[in-house]
DNA sequence: GATGAATGAGTGTTCATTCAT
DNA sequence: CATGAATGAACACTCATTCAT
């Protein structure tokens, strides 16, 4: 048969991403079967693959697209901003506005990792680093710049994103808090965890 | 064929746990096969199934059985305080303990909630959350005896497990920081976060 | 691997179904491997699953089908007579063309019924109960004619039914009697079964 | 462990009979497995071993001694007759006897032919040839002396055996009728078929 | 592009059978 | 005799992947 009207490729493209996120977050990745993930998006599992290459191959560009996406963002956000403490009140209410709105993707971003290929992980974990490091480089400006006084710099970003994180395994969207109430409270907790008052 | 000489089930058992914990861990639970985790422990597939039931089941005893000890130990070691502040430091150091300690079994007990079956996931998330609830005790009495100002408990319980539990993130035993200065740094962080000078 | 040229689903499907049959007619069901029965029509054990749901369920449609098509066939053959005797030897004609013709199906119609599930054979049995039905019904109207004298109707319809399918289990297409001559021998016998002369 | 108290090897083994022809009655010999078996007279797989040498050749000594025992019952009922027509009266009382008191033995004793190995199947065959046999020199003796005249002696003798057989079909011992009178209906059916009176 | 049909390697699971204890 | 534990071959079924149409 030919093409669906009103269809084109990269409308289906961006479904089968989609799909794809969701199937993976509630069920994993291995878990996934590409007959399903078809099926949501209304296609044969002969067809999928005019879309998608392989399941392995198709996890590292969803996984790095995710992290890529994630970079590209924070550094929209924090352009223009040099002082530590507003960079750092910045960053974490960046974190937590992209772990809420995309809970699914950071989450498959955090836990699929071991389902990549060792070249998918070298890539994967490279960006991860450079968000990581982006953190880290703004603990190490406020603790030249005197804003906290940390015993371990290292350790406080690991503890630190782990705090952010973390939120993405309990928030829900229609929980009690709202997600402005979620970003005051764990700003202040931020504040603490470094020392300052 | 027949039963080898000085082989005894129970030890058998146990060898099939500490392997499967390790596979888990390492490839998730799906992408387990029983075929490896028999070669692990130098048995048949059909032999293994003289001490396993079922692969679904199996995950099921391991998730419980591995937050039963922990509650179990958890109790042992909180036994006789009273003081909130005491028992939070000794919690916090409960937690790191173990799950430094018991790396594999803390990351597969967190990671493959969602290979449960529904039944075993009521049952195990039961038992986490009394794991929660003894946290939240703490936060709750030191709250009420002054010893800290939370603006909101349960977000602080979260935040304070997401924070501990993230170590097993990173923590490798072989690693830059010994286990007490760990818990030390830990202890502090997890003061400040609650506001504690 | 890909399709190859000039195949067709809709006969696939039949000729899996014949060479089903004819398994079952000889092995049993139980014994009938899936393996065996895909390389019988020239198709790997995966490609068999595009054709065939579950062992069991295949099972299922297999045996209702058959019966189906034998209730289909009896109600063209009797169509348009009313005549108790008339009907009779039609119904006895019938039935041995039938069970000579398609020995193995209704060989295993017979056979294979506990291999059914119990909403499978529920279905087959209501089905068999119908063909039975038709057989009971022009005895009691010859009955009622006056064509014969029964003790009991029922069990002269079990055991008419037993002298016509035995003979499913001894007939040979190749051996002595030709079919006309055994659909004539038992007309005889059944009318002498019913005590006509 | 040793051997329980008040059990005796004849005993375990006509229990292990007994389960075996319930379960191969209900579900066949393929899907009779020997853990269930063994659970049945409370035994441990291993322990059946004791008593039954191999699947298959347990099947063989099963159907072989069923059979071997018909024939020993038959001989003893007819002892001592002579005239056909009396000979007849009583092979249809014996052989209603038997399959309905042994059912099941009956059932399997015709079902599970396919199941024997070769050699089996030609020891059991050859056992229930002389039973076909026996009723076959009736039937010709009384052709003979003039007591039924039959287009066919063969043919007779296929048609009352599936006549009579048919039976353990659907007999249930607690149905509408009692053996006696389902023993005398039969008797004249078979009459009947022979053309007498 | 879409589809149905094909493939082969793999997966969990069963089962008859053996044997040291 | 009874048993638990071992084995290996088999089984139904799944799944990523390919390709003629």
């Amino acid at each position: 048969m030919g093409r669906p009207v009103g269809v084109n490729g990269a409308d289906t493209m961006r479904a089968i991403r989609k799909a794809a996120i969701h199937r993976i977050y509630r069920y994993g990745y291995e878990a996934m079967n590409l007959r399903d993930l078809a099926a949501d998006v209304h296609l044969s599992v002969g067809s999928l693959y005019n879309h998608v290459p392989q399941k392995q191959a198709f996890l590292g560009t969803l996984l790095e697209g995710i992290i890529r996406e994630l970079l590209l963002d924070l550094h929209t956000q924090m352009a223009g901003l040099t002082e530590p403490t507003q960079r750092l009140e910045r960053f974490v209410r960046f974190h937590i506005e992209w772990h809420t709105a995309r809970k699914e993707e950071v989450f498959i971003g955090n836990m699929e990792l071991r389902s990549l290929s060792p070249e998918q992980y070298q890539v994967v974990i490279a960006l991860r680093k450079a968000y990581e490091g982006h953190l880290e480089r703004i603990l190490r400006d406020g603790q030249k710049a005197g804003c906290w006084k940390l015993d371990d710099v290292r350790v406080a970003r690991l503890a630190l994103l782990s705090l952010l994180t973390g939120i993405s395994n309990w928030y829900r969207p229609d929980g009690r808090l709202t997600q402005g109430r979620l970003i005051r409270l764990y700003q202040r907790l931020a504040r603490q965890l470094l020392g300052m008052h």
